[in-house]
DNA sequence: CGTTAGTTTGAGGCAGATCAACTTTGGTGG
DNA sequence: CCACCAAAGTTGATCTGCCTCAAACTAACG
């Protein structure tokens, strides 16, 4: 969901900036507030009791987050953590709710989103059942790349989206590298051949 | 989300009756209509190139579904199918966005709605990867057999539900029944101690 | 240039998938 | 109402993809 939108309508507004590391709200806390990316790129983060850590969704200038929660009602099921130098741009629960009264076809805006992701959300399920550790990073490679091209994604961040350990993410790439499918470039990566990285598998 | 909600608004529909095992709606195809069960139950399953099923989300009298595709606006990611004998109300595209358009406080409902099934959907995510087989089993069968009582649910569709193999869950609930936590009744079950039902492992 | 966080690679183990053979269930039609 | 049979379930044996653990290496930043 794009900022631009519901921009015009908003009329107060708080600003705050976080460097990379940084937890902008916790899992399990109570959502108070809608959050705005006004420069830098925010990740969503599950973790679970056994220490382990899933790569919900990643967002980027422009965009909202925090949403879902706040409209389901219900504590944040995951951290949602600065993955660089960011500001974030804070709406009051009262402002968030004059302004969805007032403008209805926001809602329709969030509507579509939210059906959008959730369709995503059940592929990656889905995935995780009928793909093998290859192709998820492999795709997880071209999504996190091509939508991102600034950031310089970590094997663990990697590992936590495509749902899989960061060891079994280095051996993938290591193999993606040999077959000149991407290009290791220190800790960062080009792609060399997307079509050859939409399709990778073995 | 409920039917009741959106009834008194409808002034067009068409009713369609559905036996176990039928499609309602296929995967891959466009949607052109919201579907609302008058009675019934339906299960909502993708299917991938590879024969893989997962088992996404599972409808009761007076849900309405089909809503995803629909509000994203893309094919469906998954086939709806008949769990039993069901009648199912078709409400046009044309008198969707009549609805829609005339009501927007439907749409803060939608918007609630869509918003816990992501966050449903995203902790299963999670779980697939830090949750043991026993654990989903256990967990799937607390929710199946709660929510629906009256559904016999067969392995396939408990393995489905999990995210793992048939074999896997005639495994764990010959576990489950040896330790009187649930007790098979032909191919149904009854749970006798939901408590440790819940916490099973290993 | 030293330190720390991140990465690579190997070896080994195991949870759960797969394959296979057999049993049970419950609906159907004679 | 019972006999039949296809669909569903069980159970054992085996296999394997990926995780885990470990140890050495390297990039990046102050």
């Amino acid at each position: 969901m794009k900022y631009q939108k519901i921009k015009p309508f908003i009329k107060h507004s708080n600003s705050r900036n976080y460097k990379r590391g940084e937890i902008i709200y916790a899992q399990d806390s109570l959502p108070t507030s809608l959050y705005f990316i006004e420069s830098g790129t925010v990740g969503l983060f599950h973790n679970s009791s056994n220490g382990k850590e899933v790569f919900l969704r990643v967002f980027g200038k422009g965009s909202i987050f925090g949403h879902r929660s706040y409209f389901a009602n219900s504590p944040y099921h995951a951290n949602s953590m600065a993955l660089g130098n960011t500001s974030i741009i804070i709406i009051s629960n009262e402002e968030c709710q004059r302004i969805c009264k007032e403008h209805p076809e926001l809602l329709m805006e969030m509507v579509s989103q939210l059906a959008v992701d959730l369709g995503q959300a059940e592929l990656r399920l889905a995935g995780v059942h009928d793909k093998t550790v290859a192709q998820r990073v492999s795709e997880s490679l071209v999504f996190l790349k091509l939508r991102y091209p600034d950031q310089v994604w970590t094997r663990k961040e990697i590992a936590d989206f495509s749902v899989t350990t960061f060891e079994s993410v280095a051996r993938v790439m290591t193999l993606l590298a040999e077959n000149n499918i991407i290009q290791k470039n220190g800790r960062d990566f080009i792609i060399n051949d997307l079509e050859k990285l939409i399709n990778f598998n073995i």
